[in-house]
DNA sequence: GTTGGTGCAAACGCTTTGCATCCAT
DNA sequence: ATGGATGCAAAGCGTTTGCACCAAC
């Protein structure tokens, strides 16, 4: 995933938003009902949606939602590195929980899963990689794909 | 970047097209001036470019090319695994030649010029992260970002 | 009370599609 | 000759924008 700067600072929102709610204020943010929706309805799947499935789940919630609060929320928790970006094949116009730290995802083919993994690679190979080609290496995208376990059984 | 089919056969169209004109018979598909000087476009360059920048690019070299071949021409492109697709922060409509194998692109931040390197840092970790997440990891995505030697100066 | 956020609907622009024509084989 | 590819223009649709209203602070 996209190596933005991340957040450290303690995301056990959901019973208690307290953190999440003075973590909005610190930008100068407002603390809406419908970002915080989206950021639940992504970080309780735990799966990747797009922004129409995200619509649609919202609405449950909050129904009278527009499409275009969608657009703006999910820009600005993506602003917060709250949320990431998924990139598929044929476009990455998918949205997940962002992990905390420099982790990136491995997602599910099956059921769109997301989780995350701590181990990256990169920073190994960087150096080498600067000396052979002359680029000096500022940012880094990964994302792994495969089957979790469930769906392996399928 | 994405891992799909990779071509082995020799690419050295340019002066000499033979090779890829039996490329596209081997896939029933017709070599036509348009496809080629798409690939032409990006292959030189050695850059990535939007659809729109390609299509401006093509109607230098023949006038009467529609946006909608070049959209048809890129996926069949893709779908060739002569051309790859190039994730950005803010979308994914971008493209440059593919590299040959399976290697992985560096972009430039300041000119868009893409360099490849062979050294795939992921099939090492695979394993342990299998183990550690119960996923089978099918295929991956790797794509850095940094600058070449031309633009660190500026 | 302020100010940023939201909802709505229109506007916008990228992408796709249908069809007649063209041209690579 | 013929079937795939192209060019054109219209249709489609996801995304953005402007503005009045609302609600978080």
């Amino acid at each position: 995933m996209e190596c933005k700067k991340s957040v450290d600072s303690d995301r056990g929102f959901g019973q208690n938003q307290k953190p999440i709610k003075t973590f909005f204020h610190k930008q100068g943010l407002k603390c809406t009902p419908q970002r915080l929706v989206v950021l639940s309805v992504l970080k309780e799947s735990q799966k990747f949606f797009s922004i129409m499935e995200i619509h649609k789940s919202v609405k449950k919630i909050l129904p009278g939602t527009g499409v275009a609060t969608i657009y703006r929320a999910l820009e600005t928790l993506i602003d917060l590195g709250l949320v990431i970006r998924v990139h598929l094949e044929d476009g990455c116009q998918s949205f997940a929980v962002a992990p905390i730290g420099h982790h990136h995802p491995i997602v599910c083919i099956g059921c769109k899963r997301v989780v995350d993994f701590a181990e990256c690679p990169i920073e190994a190979i960087s150096g080498k990689l600067s000396r052979k080609t002359g680029f000096t290496i500022q940012n880094h995208f990964l994302q792994l794909f495969g089957k979790c376990r469930a769906c392996q059984k399928m």
